[in-house]
DNA sequence: TGCAACATCGCCCATTTGGGGTAAAATCCG
DNA sequence: CGGATTTTACCCCAAATGGGCGATGTTGCA
């Protein structure tokens, strides 16, 4: 039976919404919280000591904020599942907390109801997050695809450059003589406003080109 | 009140169920379906064409898959939604539709009156799937980051090698001279397994090092 | 306390790279 | 058909790079 009842702890600055989320959780059948704390700081010294399934995470508090906090404790806990529980929605707050191993991602508007609902998806393999915001997370995978300015060949250079392969290896490879290849690269270089290998690499993988 | 109405089409080779989807969306107020077909080849010669807002697509169709499908529809309709309508949950066909450019993802097994409500949703800005899929995607931030074996000094100057600065500039920046420089990435390149620039900034962008 | 890792600076030298040209054939597109 | 782009190839040369070697001081951890 024990195994059914979720283990929540809460960490949140705000003394009347810690209260009311720990009010909420153990009056409800199949939940429970045990630890709340008021940074986290705290949380991070203690939690790691007990027993919990999910923890609901506030990204504004004093000191270390709740992505740096999620940061510590999910290296520590990999197993738990956290939820960020706040009034940002900006990217950076969304994209910075998701990254930092968060599972759920809610605003603090969320009606109680939905709130408890979310932490049992957590608990069950889900990540409970609000349609808008799921919107975010999809189209982050859809930043549309900068057509290449490069040629099909220069593309196949490009690659082989992020390889660290040198001119001859390249030129070997493709079957062409290494001065051919120092041409495409340097036709490679003026499209892509850059004058060294390393700014060729850097370009073509931060922006898709390959 | 026309705009009110969402204007679905869909892609699905299974006639019974292709009908059935449209049976269901034509039966139902606010929703309207004109538009279907039995595989892409047909959707990407008239789709353009049409009035629609939100595409069903299936992945596993004859001829042109669904994710290759959408790739192509996404380019000439940016402002459509796709939502897949698959059997298949594995990692590839699901990050293959959302970097294609599909928005929601749903099995097959989807009830009607919830695929209803996932056209709507994704009309109104949302980006629907089951649990688990959700998860599978938020789970896919957080891939695990593994520590650099890089000291702070050697990071340092491995995020500015990515900007294709040499080394004096480096030494510039940093208040070193350039032998120093030249040490630190000697280091770096015996650590991450490189012997070039080229190498070491493909080697640190992809393993998330900077 | 001692050793390993880190950070700093230096020299030598062969090889690579990047930038400046030039040019011809192939291919694509209108 | 004719121009634009792509692909191929070459020369010269200054500058940057990579590898090998050594040296000093600091810090951190066992």
């Amino acid at each position: 039976m024990n195994q059914e009842i979720i283990h929540v702890a809460i960490v949140e600055d705000n003394d009347e919404l810690r209260q009311m989320l720990a009010y909420v959780i153990n009056g409800t059948p199949g939940f429970y919280c045990k630890h709340t704390y008021v940074d986290c700081e705290s949380a991070i010294k203690e939690l790691p000591n007990t027993y919990v399934h999910v923890v609901l995470m506030d990204i504004e508090l004093p000191g270390i904020n709740g992505i740096e906090g999620v940061k510590i404790l999910k290296e520590k806990m990999p197993q738990v599942d956290f939820i960020m529980l706040t009034i940002k929605q900006d990217d950076e707050s969304l994209f910075g907390s998701l990254c930092a191993g968060a599972t759920g991602y809610l605003t603090k508007d969320t009606p109680p109801l939905q709130l408890l609902q979310s932490v049992k998806e957590v608990y069950h393999g889900g990540a409970p997050m609000s349609t808008r915001i799921a919107r975010k997370v999809i189209d982050s995978f859809n930043i549309e695809t900068k057509k290449s300015p490069l040629s099909e060949r220069e593309s196949e250079i490009l690659k082989l450059l992020c390889d660290g392969m040198n001119y001859r290896s390249i030129a070997d490879q493709l079957f062409l003589s290494a001065h051919t290849v120092k041409t495409h690269i340097k036709n490679i270089y003026k499209k892509l406003h850059v004058n060294s290998r390393a700014g060729a690499v850097s370009k073509a993988i931060k922006d898709g080109l390959i």
